[in-house]
DNA sequence: TGCCAGGCCCTCTTTAGGGCCTT
């Protein structure tokens, strides 16, 4: 079965989308038969003012923010773009916490799996210093693509990063067709959730 | 009144605590 996945990154005026922070940025790559295809990727008015610590943390500057279309213009053409595919994200909590918060503020909503980058680099990279984005990009040799903490440049390392332990897993285990599968295995709550949500896919 | 994230994962665990990771 050829997948189609999307990786996500979100930028974002703090950690809480429950307590009511709102996604400032969004990038989006795709990823089909196994290369980087399609990206998106749009700043966000949140209709408030974002804080010092936010505006050096990510290059995005209240000004800039100013002019960004708001969520109810991004988000249905985020929807639109991800379609069905999985998801996948470098800590998916956080970035699936921000996305179906955004969405449900303009009546979409997800019903494909989201499966984190950071899981499974923690189980095929162990020795790694960290699993931090940017350590695991320099521990598996990914190209840096653009400015860390800017969301498409993320996205981007974070889907060379998936494609990197894809390899990893094809040189090591020898897996020629299956990758997508052995990554769901290494992820004990995700890989329920993608299994069931591949199944119906494939029953309907 | 006071506090303010949340989920995963490891371990000196499971009657719990603390570090990591995301902005």
């Amino acid at each position: 079965m050829k997948q189609r996945i999307v990786v996500i990154d979100f930028e974002t005026t703090g950690l809480s989308a429950r307590g009511g922070d709102r996604a400032i940025e969004v990038g989006a790559v795709a990823i089909e038969d196994g290369r980087i295809g399609a990206t998106f990727q749009t700043l966000i008015n949140p209709g408030r003012q974002v804080d010092s610590f936010i505006e050096s943390y990510t290059g995005i500057s209240n000004s800039m923010l100013a002019e960004a279309p708001n969520g109810r213009e991004v988000f249905p053409e985020l929807h639109e773009f991800v379609g069905d595919a999985v998801l996948v994200a470098h800590n998916a909590s956080f970035d699936q916490n921000f996305l179906d918060a955004e969405y449900q503020r303009v009546d979409c909503t997800r019903q494909q799996p989201f499966l984190c980058s950071m899981r499974v680099a923690r189980r095929l990279y162990p020795d790694a210093p960290n699993h931090k984005l940017g350590t695991l990009v320099d521990y598996a040799n990914v190209p840096i693509t653009g400015t860390f903490h800017r969301a498409l440049a993320d996205a981007e390392m974070t889907a060379l990063l998936w494609l990197a332990m894809l390899a990893t897993l094809r040189d090591g285990f020898g897996l020629e067709d299956a990758p997508l599968e052995l990554l769901q295995k290494l992820q004990s709550v995700a890989i329920a959730r993608a299994d069931d949500w591949l199944a119906a896919k494939a029953a309907e």
